[in-house]
DNA sequence: TTGGACAACGTACCGGGGTACGGTGTCTAC
DNA sequence: GTAGACACCGTACCCCGGTACGTTGTCCAA
């Protein structure tokens, strides 16, 4: 409350881009405040805090759309609503974890193929791209 | 070989849209094949099977810049260079997989101690997001 | 030969999270 | 009162992997 802030300052105190600001009022996250015909808007401090609210929620995994529903709950009140937001997070972490995961465990398996292969001739994970798997060597004309 | 094929058809038989081989092209992913003075281009079926690279490269979590380089060394005679690409996505999929699996345990934590507040007027997460925590409390109240 | 399906091409658009730019208006310290 | 720093605003641009659209050109079967 004390000093008002221009959206410079601001964006210095809260460490973000003044077109980030912008951007995020774009976005409906942070409320613009009045503007003084024909002159500068002044902003409170409080807005650090929101930014500040803000990047946490990103790093914690949150898009800028959940941070908005995010915000609407700020006041602490809802914790059943905000937990069930958590949840779906955790659900979609988990969803893009496994999804990494398996790409992960293919490739080092492609890797230790090649690191035991016979002939520096035959790369096994050019092999797999190809589709050329000694098993099913017609697969990519069938397909 | 046999038969050639328009773009449509091969778009077709690739399982892909007309638009994403026009794509490939531009992106130099694919040879675009010399336009006979005004009139339509001849694919031949060899053309599938790049596109299957391509597609079967993507789900290994390779971007479109890696998968050009793969097709590069895709004769198989180049088994290091091709275990070095490969090595380094793996690194990456590994930050990936950490840094997510950083958020998946703050918000899991989060979520628990969610579930056994003592208070449903006060969330931990929404504790967590404002920085109040219990050391400097006052903050939540200033929001 | 004609009509409908398709090809060719350039360009714009999507979402996500911003960044950058350029012209004009305002504020402030000297 | 004036210079220079800053604010305002619209718009375009970035990456990524495509998708969509509109116009014009071509191919093929009846």
């Amino acid at each position: 409350m004390q000093d008002p802030l221009t959206i410079g300052k601001l964006a210095r105190a809260a460490g973000v881009n003044v077109e980030t600001i912008r951007y995020y009022q774009r976005r409906g996250l942070i409320d613009e405040p009045h503007k003084p015909p024909g002159g500068h808007r002044k902003y409170t401090r409080w807005v650090v805090d929101q930014i500040a609210f803000i990047r946490r929620a990103q790093q914690l995994g949150f898009s800028l759309a959940e941070v908005k529903d995010l915000l609407v709950l700020s006041d602490g009140k809802n914790t059943r609503k905000t937990r069930v937001i958590a949840e779906r997070k955790v659900e979609f972490l988990e969803r893009q974890i496994g999804h990494l995961g398996k790409m992960r465990r293919r490739l080092k398996s492609l890797i230790d193929k090649s690191k035991r292969a016979a002939s520096r001739q035959f790369c096994p994970i050019i092999a797999e791209l190809t589709g050329s798997d000694s098993k099913r060597s017609t697969k990519s004309g069938g397909n």
